[in-house]
DNA sequence: ATGATCACG
DNA sequence: ACGTACGTGATCATT
């Protein structure tokens, strides 16, 4: 028989400071048992035990040892975002079947100490599984230690282990523990006596008691010998401190410590309250879940029915009819990319019935109905496809996606199932060939919460005005494309590979042998080890290799520059050009993802490919914009903004200063520097306005000052007078800093001008790098989301401008700060115009907003 | 699957 | 005493 004892407490430590802060939407902490889970899941499937038990401190008052009881309470308590997660984290380990083992006067450790030696006693096994070094004192021929070094690296310890890395038994680690101490136990141990010197006199004399029996006969250096003496009663209470009780009054029948099956539904609806979803699956929850939720809710049963085009339609009307509500109602897509992706089925939320029809035909007449009011759970793919077969959509008021999106731009992903759990309603009942459709009949009753929660964040307009006509505006701009020239890519990859090629070799020659240059750690070998270049920087997995190290190595080796150059053009030819071309259309047309709900800040995002990251800061790589071109006969019109983030800054804060800068329409990089080093505009030098450029991107990004010097090159001094001199003269600023941290603190969130919200969870933390992160973010927020609201509404507004005006121009492309259009050569004045003007006119700020467009044949050309 | 690196705003 | 700017996505190597 094989039991399995957990340290909970030190597992659960481990957890909350190796995983990387999880919160639910209204800021409950979940790291923690998020990573207790999945640990204990590693560390069951590695050790395959019969039988588990899982130890916890109980909050006891009273210790067995009135002197522990006094070490003891000089130890940190938990802090509150562990401790929060500790009551749902035991109920959660009851739920699935696992029995916790308290006592009461006794911590967890002695309940391992107890378990353990009861195992070794009826000649069973155990195993420990713990985080904590002093268990290994209770390792023996049955019982062996687990220890949890970081979250991948584990150690077995066995008495054999244990011997070769400390070199004595598990029970003298007792012994070494009571003359080296433990700060983080509070034991004393005898002062002046470390771990080599205690780990020798073990070694040659056994045990405490021992030595100070004879203390004056044994071979012991003098100062040694005084030390041990002026220390005799710390090191006997350290002795009896350090020892492991095995007599903790706990249950040690192991039949007790049987798995069972606990309760799977109350467990999966706990963890879906704690939003842990992959958690769910991981456990093979699922299906049981479900179904014993829905039992539970007492939730309706819902009939599935297909049915076809005409009795789809008279179904459909007549619920619009009768229940003067909206229809609900969820479409399947499937499809490689924007050209291809296509209808494959409809689902649609009647009274407690769900019709499916597959003919798109029921698709195209709902959707173009302007009576039916549609509640959709995606509208990018509807608008999607009613663009490829040339209709519009009328009367769709609200999206799922987008709703769930806006409340959490922390979430994952936005899919029913998982809103549904997030906002806890129960799926209906359907029977087992149709259970794909249920959560489409929890559709309306989802819609309603959304819809209230939007209401309540007053973020009705920022749905209707801003995310769902974009979501039109986007599903247009992937159907279109951006032409390249796949010729002309060919051919510069292929300049590039015989570039590539040359430096690889002439690396090799200069380094003396052939390896991989792409793999961080074997050029690791070979600057650091075997050229013996200094290393400057270390990863979690050695030593960093980064532009930034080999930037600051450049004059020790000729060879550093060949790396630089190999990885720029490296990056190029991989990324850039052969992968480019892989996803060119049979149009010769790139047709981009434009994700609406994946960044946290409300930027769209760009995936397959990333048409956001196209080369442009150095000259070879900007060559690659020439290949992004205009179709016959049309231009580009590229139009970007001028500073957006400093004016939506300038105006959120209000600082005079700043506002009057872009008001006189005056370099505001320019003006920056003469306030920070206090001198007329006149006297600015090209260096201080680059300082300056670079104090006002770490203003808007939250600004610390070692980053800062890091990034100009200046003592951490100079920067850090640079930002207090900024701030002095921007108070505007300052205090805008300020504040906007205390208000996030009192609501728990930041938001944009346009009431996009981000919550910020990270500011209650009590580890100061997450805090200190929670208020950088909340800090940059609202500037980049304002600024992300703007160019939305430009873009909504410029789509609207081109069709009104009858223009064949189109919005291809977004990045960021920057709209492209492709256009009729002859076209190119008038939308240059609309552009400006539209995206000037995107919101009225207490400073203008300033675009200026440029027209050209390719990319290249529009863009300077 | 994760980390390191590097492309963009 | 800490570790160090905000937001993304793709690639390659490695586990």
């Amino acid at each position: 028989m094989k039991l399995l004892v957990v340290d909970g407490n030190s597992i659960l430590n481990r957890a909350f400071y190796g995983i990387r802060p999880l919160t639910t939407k209204d800021g409950m902490f979940t790291n923690a048992i998020y990573g207790f889970l999945t640990m204990l899941e590693k560390i069951k499937a590695d050790t395959a035990p019969d039988r588990v038990a899982i130890a916890f401190d109980l909050k006891a008052k009273t210790f067995r040892h009135d002197a522990y009881a006094l070490y003891k309470a000089n130890r940190k308590g938990m802090p509150e975002e562990l401790h929060m997660q500790l009551q749902p984290l035991k109920d959660l380990l009851t739920a699935l079947g696992y029995k916790i083992v308290t006592c009461e006067g006794y911590e967890a450790d002695d309940i391992l100490g107890t378990l353990a030696k009861a195992c070794e006693n009826n000649g069973d096994e155990c195993v420990i599984a713990t985080g904590d070094r002093d268990s290994l004192q209770l390792v023996s021929d049955r019982v062996s230690v687990r220890l949890a070094k970081n979250l991948n690296g584990t150690m077995i310890y066995t008495p054999e282990i244990v011997k070769e890395e400390y070199g004595v038994t598990p029970k003298e680690l007792i012994e070494i523990k009571a003359i080296q101490g433990d700060t983080s136990d509070n034991i004393p141990g005898v002062a002046g006596i470390g771990p080599k010197g205690a780990t020798e006199l073990i070694q040659k004399f056994k045990t405490v008691e021992y030595i100070y029996e004879h203390i004056d006969e044994l071979d012991i250096k003098e100062n040694m010998r005084k030390k041990l003496v002026s220390s005799k009663e710390n090191a006997l209470i350290s002795r009896m401190l350090g020892e492991i009780c095995v007599t903790a009054p706990v249950d040690t029948n192991l039949d007790s410590y049987v798995v069972t099956d606990g309760d799977k539904a109350e467990a999966s609806k706990m963890m879906g309250r704690l939003e842990l979803f992959s958690l769910i699956s991981k456990l093979g929850l699922d299906k049981v879940d479900d179904e014993d939720i829905k039992v539970e809710e007492e939730t309706a049963i819902f009939d599935v029915i297909e049915l076809d085009f005409d009795n789809s339609v008279k179904e459909i009307k007549s619920f619009v009819k009768s229940s003067n509500k909206p229809l609900y109602f969820y479409t399947r897509f499937e499809g490689e990319d924007a050209l291809t992706k296509k209808p494959v089925y409809s689902a649609f939320a009647l009274d407690k019935k769900i019709v499916v029809c597959n003919e798109s035909a029921v698709l195209d007449e709902v959707l173009k109905s302007e009576e039916i009011e549609k509640n959709v759970f995606s509208s990018k793919e509807l608008f999607s496809y009613a663009d490829k077969n040339n209709f519009e959509i009328k009367n769709l008021t609200f999206d799922v996606s987008l709703a769930g999106y806006l409340l959490n731009p922390n979430a994952s992903s936005y899919d029913l199932e998982k809103l549904c759990a997030q906002y806890e309603i129960a799926l209906p009942v359907v029977d087992d060939e149709h259970e794909d459709f249920a959560v489409v009949g929890a559709m309306p009753e989802l819609c309603e919460i959304l819809k209230k929660n939007i209401d309540d964040a007053d973020q009705g307009s920022l749905l209707h005005d801003i995310e769902i006509p974009l979501a039109n505006v986007l599903a247009k701009m992937e159907n279109i494309g951006f032409e390249v020239d796949v010729d002309g890519i060919k051919k510069y990859g292929e300049d590039i590979k015989a570039q590539v090629d040359n430096l690889e070799q002439e690396i090799y020659s200069q380094i003396g042998y052939e390896f991989n240059i792409n793999s961080p750690k074997q050029l690791a070998v070979a600057l650091f080890e075997d050229l013996g270049l200094p290393a400057k920087k270390k990863t979690k997995s050695g030593y960093s290799t980064n532009a930034d190290v080999l930037e600051s190595l450049i004059n020790y080796h000729p060879v550093i520059s060949m790396i630089l150059q190999y990885r720029t053009l490296a990056k190029l030819k991989s990324t850039y050009c052969d992968s480019l071309i892989k996803v060119v259309g049979e149009d010769s047309r790139i047709h981009s993802s434009f994700n609406q709900t994946e960044t946290r800040t409300g930027r769209i995002s760009s995936t397959e490919p990333n048409l956001q990251n196209i080369p442009v800061r150095t000259e070879l790589g900007r060559e690659l914009r020439r290949f992004f071109v205009a179709k016959d006969d049309c231009v580009l019109i590229d139009a970007d903004y001028s500073q957006i983030e400093l004016r939506v800054l300038a105006h959120i804060s209000n600082d005079e200063n700043m506002c009057k800068a872009f008001t006189d329409n005056v370099d505001i990089h320019s003006v920056t520097a003469s306030q920070v080093f206090n001198m007329p505009l006149n006297m600015v030098t090209p260096i201080m306005r680059s300082r300056a450029k670079a104090v006002n991107f770490g203003i808007v990004y939250g600004i610390g000052a070692f980053s800062l010097a890091k990034d100009i090159g200046v003592t951490n001094k100079e920067a850090s007078n640079y930002i207090k001199s900024y701030l002095a003269h921007y108070s505007g600023i300052d205090s805008y800093m300020k504040n906007i941290i205390e208000l996030a603190k009192s609501q728990g969130y930041v938001e944009t001008l346009f009431l996009r919200r981000r919550y910020l969870p990270e500011l209650s933390a009590s580890n100061h790098i997450t805090r200190s992160f929670g208020e950088r973010v909340a800090r940059n927020a609202p500037i980049q989301g304002t600024a992300a609201d703007i160019i939305k509404i430009a873009m909504v507004k410029v789509d609207k401008r081109l069709k009104d005006e009858g223009l064949s121009a189109r919005l291809i492309l977004q990045v960021h700060d920057e709209l492209i259009v492709e256009a009729p050569a002859y076209e190119s004045m008038i939308v240059a115009m609309i552009l400006q003007e539209e995206m000037e006119n995107a919101a009225k700020l207490n400073v203008p907003l300033v675009a200026e467009a440029k027209v050209g044949k390719t990319w290249f050309d529009a863009k300077d």
